[in-house]
DNA sequence: ACAACCGATGTTATCGACAACATCCTAGAT
DNA sequence: ATCTAGGATGTTGTCGATAACATCGGTTGT
């Protein structure tokens, strides 16, 4: 158990003066390069550092002007005198200004923070998700006020929700989504637009938008190429439309090449589950091939295979999907379906940045899902 | 890939009106349990729900009182004739009026956000302490505004800090922390209170509050009594504080017992770091005991070592660090330390609330660390 | 040469909530 | 019956920023 150190932060000097003003506005060319260039021996911003935040008006004080000159600089405005402006870039840097957010936000009714709420961000996929979103969301400005639910509180969407509304965000996002999410999230009037990042399940404009219709049949070519002929599948919660999708994409795919399922196993994403969903059964099914719905429960189907007397891969072969980084490392390496977790992370931010009137972002490309074959998935063995 | 599904979100009727405005004031006993009740059929509060969000403005003038007194009624102020009361518990709810938080930290000063720094936390550590925290924030009534760094961009904790102090936030916590984070933390002047969630490496009060302080000795002892005497530690990135712990404590651990370390290999927390410390030397160290400082390194020397041709445990013991959720599935299933990591965030959090003010949070009970043996540990080969 | 005009800047109102102070009304004291 | 204390409520100012409008000095058009 890691131990808390506080840092108790007073009024410290800032060595390094983060400028922060110039960070939102568009700024002349010059400001970008020179952020360390000012080294300030204890004077000037000291004053200014050492009492409450500067504001607007104390910079227009400094510098002589009205507070709106100053705001106009900091939005950027273009009709400023060279000398005014340089009196303005001189108080706002002696002042340590950082513009205060929430005042900026009340007035124009636009905020820089997205809230997102999302399951279980221990799992390896959300977090990953998550990750992407936060720093799709940073380079664009933005925070992600995170909002995990926590499964084991029943009121936990519906307190996450009012939690979520109150706070004034500039778009709302669900990640990683559950059936109950999404219900929850289209029963709640939020003022803002919300988006919620699930694979979808009707049809697609862009069928590559959805790694298990085109990435199952991948590994199951991969499988089919080998000889198997017997598929079974462990599944993730129902509740999760991933988990939905890839159930329906694994039928679809061994129904087009004419191969059965002999049976689908239903795990929770773990590899508890997973271990639990082989080792749990009177007799394992009668078949070369497990597909498992993401690689925990295929790491926990492995090891219960093993101690069932199976080899892998000369007895069964196992697969899984995300190839997570520890996937490489499993005995034997794990054959997988790459998939783009911060890719998806960003993916959400960027449409809901775009939904928000956010014109600057670029569209996403979709990355193909990749399939990457290792040791666990090999011949089917001659019966 | 996932394909993002939008759900644009109008101003549709809220279902079930969240009644957001009681949540965070203390509110009469009543209020708590009667969510559900109003079951208003679309009338009354749609005009209000459809244009822009209701202010205090708008529920003094449906109430026919002044705004003054809805704001008085909010924060719980006792004084309010029973009729005037209800007139305007009528009026927030046909109105659904939820209050703008904006506004409210404008003039109080005071915001309900906490801002988290964070590394990497698409790693299993970082995210659960991530986990945690928010957790634990939201039951305070805080959300958490998770920054989380990209380590391939070199300027990022610096635009992550100036994005940080910017937002106005009741305070600002590191979590899962590098020295570069320690160091960029420390030159930042925050307005407000600022926690380093890490390790510590001075002695602290409480030394149950370090894992590798009360852990590694355990985990060395068990591998001592199972005869083991010659050992290798597989290090984490010695800029994490926590990795530098790790060395320091296995390094007590044997020397307290007259055990020699044979070598310390060095990874950077990932399976693949801990395949490579093994398969990339020359020569495997003369050693029977193996121990990672976290798990996924386990897994990649457990690998590395196989593939050399060991036998775990028959001819070396692997044990890890941390218990991820994996470990237990790993083949053979790993010996290792449970470690808190949600409990951490949540700490982390308490800590914070309380520097900031709040006292209602109760004190963190610090969980000792626990050994799980499982079959990666076995008894030392007799030479 | 006078007015319309324009760029640069200042003044005032505004966002939504909270807070200080002002006011009104009623009940108890004299 | 009049005064007063005090509870209940209304009015105005404030937080820090943005927006709309006003103003000032100097050009430019005719």
């Amino acid at each position: 158990m890691l131990s808390i150190t506080s840092v108790v932060k007073g009024q410290i000097n800032p060595e390094r003066p983060l400028k922060a003003w110039a960070t939102n506005a568009p700024r002349p060319a010059d400001e970008r390069t020179a952020v360390n260039t000012r080294a300030d021996p204890l004077g000037g911003g000291g004053a200014a550092t050492r009492g409450k935040a500067a504001t607007i008006y104390d910079v227009a004080q400094a510098a002589g002007v009205s507070h709106q000159t100053v705001s106009r600089f900091l939005r950027g405005f273009e009709g400023i005198r060279p000398e005014t402006r340089e009196r303005v870039v001189q108080a706002l840097e002696d002042l340590g200004y950082r513009p205060n957010l929430t005042a900026r936000s009340l007035k124009s009714g636009r905020s820089h923070r997205i809230g997102a709420l999302t399951h279980e961000i221990s799992l390896v996929g959300p977090s990953r998700i998550v990750e992407g979103a936060s720093i799709a969301a940073r380079e664009a400005g933005y925070v992600l006020d995170i909002v995990s639910l926590d499964s084991s509180n029943p009121r936990a969407i519906e307190d996450s929700l009012a939690l979520i509304t109150q706070h004034d965000l500039a778009g709302v996002l669900a990640l990683a989504v559950t059936d109950e999410m999404t219900r929850a999230f289209a029963a709640t009037a939020f003022r803002v637009p919300a988006y919620v990042a699930a694979e979808s399940e009707g049809v697609p404009a862009d069928p590559r938008g959805i790694l298990s219709r085109v990435g199952l049949p991948m590994l199951v070519a991969h499988l089919a190429e080998l000889g198997h002929r017997r598929f079974v599948h462990i599944a993730g919660p129902s509740m999760w439309s991933a988990a939905r999708n890839r159930v329906r994409d694994y039928e679809a795919a061994l129904h087009s090449r004419g191969l059965q399922s002999v049976g689908i196993l239903h795990g929770d994403w773990s590899a508890a589950s997973g271990y639990r969903a082989i080792s749990e059964l009177a007799q394992v099914p009668d078949a070369t091939a497990f597909l498992a719905a993401n690689d925990q429960m295929a790491l926990g189907a492995m090891l219960a295979l093993k101690e069932r007397g199976f080899r892998i891969p000369a007895d069964v072969s196992v697969v899984g999907v995300d190839d997570i980084a520890e996937a490489a490392f499993f005995d034997p390496p794990l054959t997988t379906l790459r998939n783009d977790f911060e890719g998806q992370g960003r993916a959400a931010v960027f449409q809901l940045l775009a939904r928000i009137g956010n014109t600057e972002v670029a569209p996403m490309s979709v990355p193909a899902p990749l399939l990457v074959i290792r040791r666990s998935s090999g011949p089917a063995p001659q019966r």
